[in-house]
DNA sequence: CCTCACAATTGAAGCGTTTCATTCGGAAAA
DNA sequence: TTTTCCGAATGAAACGCTTCAATTGTGAGG
């Protein structure tokens, strides 16, 4: 930078305000420094930047799965929210390991990032820790902290599962069965809550659980032997946790004789993963707006980072919605 | 830190050499700083250790568009060879928008990263400057430089082409079909010409090229409208320059009489995004690897971090290869 | 008992910014 | 002419670390 100064003829100080308040400087001093900034091709250093301001402008956001589409709508509604503030988002991603995830986050936290998000693993990193970062503000994305230790957004999965059964048996649905597990994981058990409720509510519908071992495609295909196993009639409406359950399942189910999808078998899903409206069955499916979710944890982050620790650390809770396609629906479904 | 050094009573480059140097450090001073540091929650800031060795173990990676799997996959590559030189790998997204693309560079440029791995938009960005960074090194990802300016990975689009075409040849289809464009896109133009080539090498083959204005979905269910129209038998099989497309191919065509896929119309998409395979249909596909050219990538950025700019700047090609599915192989077809 | 060599430790200089008390210079007021 | 004022420009101090020349302490060798 003094080589800027020096080039343009004016001392440090002037450089830097031309930089930083442009106002501070006259016309004539700014473009002749920002003339000699061009020639030089003077590019500022950060690291020496945020160590004399003691801050920076950069907030990091550590995502649990990348390969998970709805993380990488919390990402983008996040990058969105943080660049209307100025602010710059870079990505850590924990590949569904607690060592990475824990290393991404001393990672910005030496690195002095203005603020963390955090879209953790449902497990008991979280919980265990009561404080996960010094001084650093952080906002938790779709896990809820206890007691208000952190501001945090969180999608409300009871409604969610509710709304996906109350779909089936709007449909006309009346034997229903729930594909999810294991229980553990709070957004299951809160998503089956849900359906229960509905079920609860409507005399002469019924509901049964079939747990599985996990989440994905393999998972939803075991369950689809199952179901076939049980005979064609057991069950005319599907709510599965996840949407590659749903997928795994129909690749198993659709096309047997009395499990077509959906005249005999009305399906939805869960989380409204990208490739939910690409299968050839388009997936009835619970959307979760990763992108408004990103976005709300954004700027919960900035008050944060602006109103000091002093700051309310308030949980936003996101209400899901349903998306119908053509697995529960059929022909009925128009494509948008 | 220099209450770390109170703490624990020595000097506060002591200090320094335990975290950095613990070697030189005896046995019981380590001990007493380990403790200082753990008792006083010390975290070292990155910015002044930064500024002081002007270096960085930070790479940054600059992708095209999160949303799209292979780009993913070259970021979790890249973060694996990364980590193993106990170096840490930070993502920004350009989400398909050029300004973005400059920001996220200059972001990277301006916080001293190590280096940088690019993984540009296929426009004319890389190709107009010369020069993107003046001193940060910086590898290319899925996008050749000009003239060995700048190192980079590179898939073979001309072989990934021909081995799809082959692949349906080989099955006995001689009627084809390559579903692509925009032809200004290099890569759909490289994968044309392999196509071609292929059927170039096997007489009384035919492949006619229908252009699409894109790449997605529904650019897919319009020129499966097309196929629809040109009526049953035109064509035994079909290219498709991306799964997407061959994706909204099979949604409009599978099912209708004398299109049944993959008896009638065999059917090989491109680029193993993650839900080709989780398609009720699972589409056969060329694989670009992903994951792999992120690695050499890393690896090719990590030589030239520790070589200084004297670096021969290659160019890696890594060819991709065919995955057969149910979409072409059809029953004979075996999940792994 | 004195030297020497060597390992452990020290502390000041320096990295490239921002910040802020000071100084400068010229126009308006007296 | 002298004084006052005020925007513009200055430059030294500080940010928290690494580095390295210098210092201290210790045991071996003479």
């Amino acid at each position: 930078m003094s080589d800027v100064a020096r080039h343009a003829g004016v001392a440090l100080g002037t450089v830097s305000n031309t930089m930083n308040n442009p106002d501070k400087v006259s016309e004539a001093t700014r473009r002749k420094v920002q003339a000699a900034i061009a020639e030089l091709g003077f590019i500022r250093n950060d690291a020496a930047r945020s160590l004399a301001t003691g801050t920076s402008s950069t907030i990091g956001i550590v995502l649990a799965d990348l390969s998970n589409s709805f993380f990488v709508d919390i990402a983008r509604g996040a990058d969105a929210t943080a660049r209307q503030h100025g602010m710059n988002l870079i990505i850590a991603n924990s590949d569904v390991d607690l060592a990475k995830q824990s290393m991404n986050i001393s990672l910005f936290e030496e690195s002095r990032v203005a603020g963390v998000l955090l879209a953790p693993l449902d497990t008991a990193y979280v919980r265990g820790s009561a404080t996960l970062l010094r001084s650093t503000p952080l906002v938790l994305v779709n896990f809820a902290a206890e007691s208000g230790h952190y501001a945090g957004v969180v999608a409300d999965e009871e409604h969610g599962g509710y709304e996906a059964a109350q779909h089936l048996i709007g449909l006309g649905r009346t034997r229903l069965a729930f594909l999810g597990g294991p229980l553990l994981l709070t957004a299951v058990a809160q998503r089956l809550e849900g359906a229960r409720a509905a079920v609860a509510a409507n005399p002469g519908v019924t509901l049964e659980h079939i747990e599985t071992r996990g989440l994905n495609i393999p998972h939803g295909r075991h369950a689809g032997q199952d179901i076939l196993a049980r005979g064609a009639g057991t069950f005319d409406g599907l709510v599965a946790a996840s949407d590659l359950l749903a997928v795994g399942a129909i690749q198993i189910l659709d096309g047997k004789p009395g499990f077509d999808v959906p005249t005999d078998l009305a399906v939805v899903g869960y989380d409204n993963n990208h490739f939910a409206s690409e299968s050839a069955i388009p997936v009835s499916t619970i959307s979760q707006h990763g992108e408004e979710m990103g976005r709300v944890a954004a700027q919960l982050l900035m008050n944060e980072i602006q109103g000091g620790p002093t700051t309310i650390k308030q949980t936003v809770v996101i209400k899901p919605d349903l998306i119908p396609r053509r697995s529960s629906l059929g022909d009925a479904w128009r494509r948008d």
